[in-house]
DNA sequence: ATTAAGTTTTGGACCGCTCCAATACGCGGA
DNA sequence: TCCGCGTATTGGAGCGGTCCAAAACTTAAT
């Protein structure tokens, strides 16, 4: 039977305790600075009138709230909710139980979409800061965030703030790695498709272009431009790709979820290209798919993250990167006979 | 340039347009009632001082904010995000612009977690409503919801609130399809993986059961429990199937994520058993994966919920059941031939 | 012109908490 | 016993709205 009766506030935890309700508020906010003794009675009483603290109140009345709101980019994509996991874990752990997550969502076009109204009604509960993962697209709101609200990009990056902290893998690090083992496969012809998250993705693109280069693959640079970062993107570019005269290959894809489409549209053509992913999801490990991906260090992002959000920027950095790991899958084979030589 | 002055309150425009504070929040609350030259006025310097309605106080001050709360199972189940964008896809067109979604996470054993703190702090806001997308666990604070709080859970099932209002499948057809689907490929030996959502699990194992028996398999019937509703525990309990003396020739999974892993498991083993998921999740649509599945009828769940919330409850039920579709896929197969006759 | 009956508009209390200046307390030293 | 000073506690003003009863203004009828 649910309790009829409205939520005790500050004031009758007062009346009970016999204290005024300021004392009350401080045993929550700074409990160092009560004596032991009411604080103790104080407490008793919040227990036996089952208390706590409005949230909503705390936040209106300080000029920011006790909490953490996290933007989350991405539902579909198990990376997020990865990195999403792994700074809930650290936060948890260190008794920071308070946050408020918003996410963006897919409109009917299946494009990853937030609507303003959404962040806005967000910061309006004033958190303490605000962790973005995931990188988010160019929206207007983003530039008026109140000044003193601290912003944490994991695993992307925002445009439009330039305060933002982020944390992200070393991108170009990362391709290094995909075109060397490609390259020591024997793969000259490699490809790039690219995704359309904005920064990150031009870092990656970056990063593909100077290792082929310092290959002396130069002219066989390609980059293809997916429409969005997943799997049907992926499939729909590959398909194209396909078609053209010169196929490379090998694919170096802009994530994991475009390496599936790629991998969907290559075994359908029964052609022979080796595929690599980026962000080593728990998709690429199935032994369906098996593709060859980079680790982000996820680990590395959360803890860094989490730091963060604390308020311990230890390096005192705007940019951190986090060191990538190359995971050699099936997907990225010796290059057998080529039409390249 | 962040904009430094702090934002304009309900008392700044009332000041500018020559008009009380009431006046200027009636026009937000009840427009209605406002006189067209007042409102033009008001709106007009609402608009120069870039004011919007806080939040915030909205909430504290009234009985109720004017919002949604969205609590989200797993963010890993594409299930759940399908889900959650169909249905903000219906309340954006709709003008509902406000919600704040909240998620369970995953701990470090990578069991789907709700900490209470962080639903208490979603519901000290004082949403209007509460949609649950996804099946939650039984958790105490649950039951301590503010009894005016109305709950709709989608896709799923919820313990410890009756008076929650309730969309899914209709789990016993779907089950009774795919028993039926398999028996007509010849399979009479088909096991179940279970899963640990509450309610729902155990209505997919019934309408399991009931299928087997209609078809005078009852004696072939075998209910296996994973672990949790993810790849890993389908593909362990997978593992252990294929090692008893009888395996089945096919299996009927509790949901996309279980079958994924069972495919795993089966195809390491290189046994031939046919294998049914639950969702229709675009896991179980890439042609790598390919597996048969239930449709569960995403949109009419979309449809129902987002008019739940918006308060229509349009055939005053308490469960709505959607119409389960079968999708057929590679993973079954017709029986050639087997050790039972 | 006066009154009754609406309709708009308004001031003030309040939602539950934090913050701050003011007050009360506690204790060692004169 | 009294004073002084550091620490513990308190009351009141706000945070930015909503809500309600009362005031002000309309309009229609007598």
């Amino acid at each position: 039977m649910t309790n009829m009766t409205k939520r005790p506030t500050i004031r009758d935890v007062a009346a009970e305790a016999g204290v005024s309700k300021s004392l009350v508020s401080l045993v929550y906010s700074s409990p160092k600075s009560v004596s032991e003794k009411r604080k103790e009675k104080i407490l008793k009483a919040a227990e036996k009138l089952g208390y706590a603290p409005n949230f909503l109140a705390r936040s209106l009345a300080a000029d920011s709230g006790t909490f953490i709101a996290i933007l989350v980019q991405d539902l579909h994509n198990p990376l997020i909710a990865e990195v999403a996991d792994q700074v809930r874990i650290r936060l948890e752990k260190a008794g920071r139980f308070y946050y408020i997550t918003s996410a963006m969502y897919r409109n009917e076009e299946g494009q990853p979409f937030l609507d303003k109204q959404s962040l806005k009604s967000i910061v309006d509960l004033r958190p303490e800061s605000l962790l973005v993962i995931g990188s988010i697209p160019k929206i207007e709101i983003l530039e008026s965030l109140p000044a003193n609200l601290p912003i944490i990009v994991a695993s992307g990056a925002t445009v439009g703030i330039n305060r933002a902290i982020s944390i992200r893998t070393n991108e170009e690090e990362a391709m290094e790695l995909v075109v060397g083992h490609l390259a020591e496969l024997g793969h000259t012809h490699i490809s790039h498709i690219a995704g359309v998250s904005p920064v990150v993705g031009k870092d990656r693109e970056s990063g593909y272009v100077k290792a082929m280069k310092a290959r002396g693959f130069g002219k066989n640079i390609e980059v293809l431009q997916a429409k969005s970062d997943d799997e049907n993107a992926g499939y729909e570019i590959t398909k194209e790709l396909l078609k053209s005269k010169n196929p490379p290959t090998a694919i170096a894809c802009f994530n994991d979820l475009i390496a599936v489409g790629a991998q969907s549209a290559i075994n359908e053509s029964k052609s022979d290209i080796s595929l690599v992913g980026y962000d080593n999801t728990y998709l690429s490990g199935l032994s369906q798919i098996d593709i060859t991906t980079i680790d982000p260090g996820n680990r590395e992002i959360a803890d860094i993250s989490a730091n963060l959000i604390m308020g311990e920027n230890i390096d005192n950095k705007q940019l951190y990167l986090s060191k990538p790991k190359l995971i050699i899958r099936s997907s990225s084979k010796k290059l057998k006979k080529s039409k390249y030589k």
